[in-house]
DNA sequence: CGGCTATATTCCTTGACTTGAATATTCCCA
DNA sequence: TGGGAATATTCAAGTCAAGGAATATAGCCG
């Protein structure tokens, strides 16, 4: 998963334009109304997320218009394909583990003896 | 969906912290271990996935298990739901849209005649 | 109790992000 | 060609998050 993609969305601006776009895509003065932001931080939130892949930004005329692209939103859903598990079925293996990790006082790291 | 999840993901070491805890729950010296951070970097990170909802911390005499819990991954998989579309099926509206603007001029805008 | 292990917290510095205001750019149209 | 609309860019300032180092806290064991 692209941390990128996380960021982008993680601005409460941001995913609300992303939210608005659902429905149809939108230009920037427009964005920037149903915001109730100014233009310069609308293009500069629609940049960011441009950057990022999950628009694109397409001019006509005068304006640009902006929409979602399927990707980001794809990788995001197949990125989500193993956290699945934790509502659909079996909790967690924590059980397991703490039968373990009474056993073995050293579970299983990674790299030992780095630096002390 | 909620900005605070999307901003503790987006931080590639808590996305490495939750990726890593897919598999089995783990504690903090091990996160540490694994991730190549020291152990106060760790447990910083690991607060701030704990505020989040997006694990839950328990004590185990001196040692602290951390594992995912499934609540936000469940949100972030329903937001996904009307995204979705976008890849699968058609594109997006963007043709209709287009014909719309050339038809009105005022794509019916939210709030006008806001500031001067 | 004393010491050791595991983890948390604090303080500080640095860098990134967000915003506002002003300005530059681009493009249509009369 | 000139004006105006739509959008982009720049600059400065304030805020906030992240990392490092040192230290504090907590629980176990001999």
């Amino acid at each position: 998963m692209n941390p990128t993609t996380l960021s982008a969305l993680a601005e409460p601006s941001r995913l609300h334009i992303v939210e608005l776009l659902i429905r149809q895509p939108l230009t920037v003065g427009e964005i920037a109304t149903r915001l109730h932001i100014r233009q310069p931080q609308a293009s500069k939130h629609l940049r960011v997320l441009a950057d990022a892949g999950i628009i694109e930004i397409q001019a006509v005329a005068n304006r640009r218009i902006c929409r979602l692209r399927p990707e980001p939103f794809r990788d995001l859903d197949d990125w989500l394909t193993p956290y699945r598990r934790l509502w659909q079925g079996r909790l967690d293996r924590l059980d397991d583990y703490l039968q373990e990790l009474q056993q073995h006082p050293h579970p299983t790291p990674d790299t030992e003896g780095e630096a002390p």
